[in-house]
DNA sequence: ACTTTTGCACTGACCAGTCAGTTCAAAAAC
DNA sequence: GTTTTTGAACTGACTGGTCAGTGCAAAAGT
């Protein structure tokens, strides 16, 4: 009775309800934290029942675990669409970092719930999802490191930078300055953010403007 | 019954217990988070009986919350104590950021568990000890702007910076190098980190070192 | 055309275990 | 003699996970 519809990317109907858990899950979870938040809440708040949860995932950790490949996946993709589009146009290394600032904040701009949970439980030790959330960041942060180096190998960056540590520190940067400007100044308009991240990132702060 | 003697310093034994306890609670919390957390498992941990953490502290919500005012507060008293160390050898409001940023590093370094569990909790929304939170959080933010300011006014910082959103950029930057510094790369030296974040703040990256 | 069967997706009451917080008599520390 | 700690027993609420059963749309059988 097997029905060829359901073979590649699942049933429609199951996707659907996966995604309602998904949205429903990131923002309890970013609100209370992992342990906090019930499978009852989930489910209620995605408007299915409790069994739903467990006939499309395993776990409650499952389920947060395939909701951090996800919402990372999106952003790595995101920060290589930048890198490579700006290449495409003949933009210099900064320009590539540049856009993958403003490919951040945006990331951030719209899924903050997201961000604010992968914050919460990345340097996290001992727990289930660990190597997973290893994983995905190493990806991610991996597209920073990329451009940083070719930037060195062409020139445009000193060879006496560390690569690792500056673009944890690019990432840091991105990253509080996106939370502060969702949780404490909302009304401020993404371009106004990317340009005083822009101004610190190319050294414009010292000396007046 | 609460006696006034827990001011300053308090009853040494007391104090000491307190102390324990906070010690217990940190780590774990930082792995595990607050939820995850038992009350026995702190009290194991410390060394303590149970029925000690509640003569001690009137809820484990009381217990997090005075642990959070007591390490954010040990940071506040760094950074202050850097600027004006730095203004009364006749520094400069960059000097003055660099102290901070060293600051920043030996606190991470010297409380590795505590950043990570104040990270996790800082954009955490609904959660009882929310105001508290903010309240300390902006002490230390504070002092980070207020030497900002003090930059712009005396002309050392271009007066377009955007004052709080530099400052979070700029912790931010420290945090989450100083946090990978720990978890991926923890045989690299203070200095080896600092000077890194030295030439990144100093926007010392393009061109050739 | 129509009935019957199949099995996917979903349901929600239920269970066994866990945990914060309480109590208190007695001991230890000061 | 007062303060602080102990430690074990207890409670009551809550939670992750289970499972027998429901609904339904498409496929199979006639």
């Amino acid at each position: 009775m097997e029905s060829s519809s359901a073979t590649a990317g699942g049933s429609t109907r199951r996707e659907a309800t996966r995604q309602k858990l998904y949205e429903a899950a990131v923002t309890l979870i970013a609100e209370q934290g992992f342990s906090a938040t019930t499978v009852d809440e989930i489910a209620e708040r995605a408007g299915v029942a409790k069994g739903t949860v467990y006939y499309n995932f395993a776990s409650k950790s499952v389920l947060f675990e395939e909701l951090l490949r996800h919402g990372v996946g999106l952003l790595t993709a995101s920060l290589r669409e930048a890198a490579e589009r700006t290449a495409a146009e003949g933009g210099g290394k900064v320009d590539a970092l540049d856009a993958m600032v403003r490919a951040g904040l945006v990331f951030i701009d719209r899924y903050p719930a997201f961000t604010q949970l992968y914050v919460a439980e990345l340097w996290r030790t001992n727990r289930a999802w660990q190597s997973t959330l290893m994983v995905v960041r190493q990806e991610a942060v991996a597209v920073v490191e990329g451009v940083l180096r070719e930037g060195v190998a062409t020139g445009e960056f000193s060879d006496e930078i560390d690569v690792q540590l500056t673009a944890a520190a690019l990432v840091g940067m991105v990253l509080v300055a996106a939370l502060d400007w969702k949780s404490f100044q909302p009304e401020r308009s993404l371009d106004d953010v990317h340009s005083a991240l822009s101004r610190l990132l190319q050294g414009r702060v010292s000396g007046q403007g």
